[in-house]
DNA sequence: CATGATACCTTGTCTGACAAGGTTTGACCA
DNA sequence: TGGTCAAACCTTGTCAGACAAGGTATCATG
């Protein structure tokens, strides 16, 4: 069963926007990781899930504006695979986007709860 | 100085998507708002600029889907204004979308922290 | 050597944010 | 009276990015 996808509401669609670009960056701080690897990664993050046709460009403008280094690999024998790392350039965008994310999410935050009590 | 237009950078546009929308329901669940308004009140909340072109559409949107409704009414000598509040529908989608966003501010605020420490 | 899984990538479609316009209404003032 | 201004409405066109739905290459296994 080949290209399968977890759908998810529309409207998670357009929450991830904008997120799941840092979300790569984040967990590329951590460790070397190849495309298909981050795909199968987000999706065991609730409300992270996204597909190849997503993660493959993303990854190609990350790398185009310079934030990620690649290099193929092979471990063992399995097939090569495309290994992507964080720049320096890239810990700096995804130091500010984490100041970015927290203002942002706090404000929704007392925005959406604006009606209780 | 009309169209006024604060810029905030590229990323932050992004955030916004998917999100203005339920912050939008989440003001007209306490009170009846009308378009240019939510834009004057949204610009005062850290993140949310927005602009006539994003809300009216969008204000379009939610009222074709049946989440809000709309009336004309003039208070005082100003020219009349077009309110908008909330249906039940509205009421409903937007309190599943708290949820919705509770458990993805979640995840993104665990994504984002894994290489702190 | 056929099949399936892994892993890469591309094309086309759709949605929604935004810039940059335009229109209407009423207040204010000369 | 008529000109100007701001409030308030709306539309058009452009662009970015998510996704579905394809395709291709490599390797293991039967």
């Amino acid at each position: 069963m080949p290209h399968m996808t977890k759908y998810q509401g529309p409207g998670l669609t357009e929450l991830r926007r904008g997120v799941v670009e840092y979300c790569v960056m984040s967990m590329l701080s951590k460790e070397e990781m190849y495309g298909f690897q981050l795909v199968e990664t987000l999706a065991s993050h609730d409300g992270l899930v996204t597909s190849e046709g997503t993660m493959y460009p993303l990854l190609g403008r990350l790398h185009d504006a310079g934030l990620v280094n690649t290099n193929w690999r092979q471990e063992g024998s399995n097939r090569p695979r495309k290994y992507y790392s964080l720049t320096s350039a890239g810990r700096a965008a995804l130091e500010s986007f984490r100041n970015d994310w927290a203002r942002f999410r706090d404000t929704v935050d007392k925005v959406l709860s604006i009606s209780g009590e």
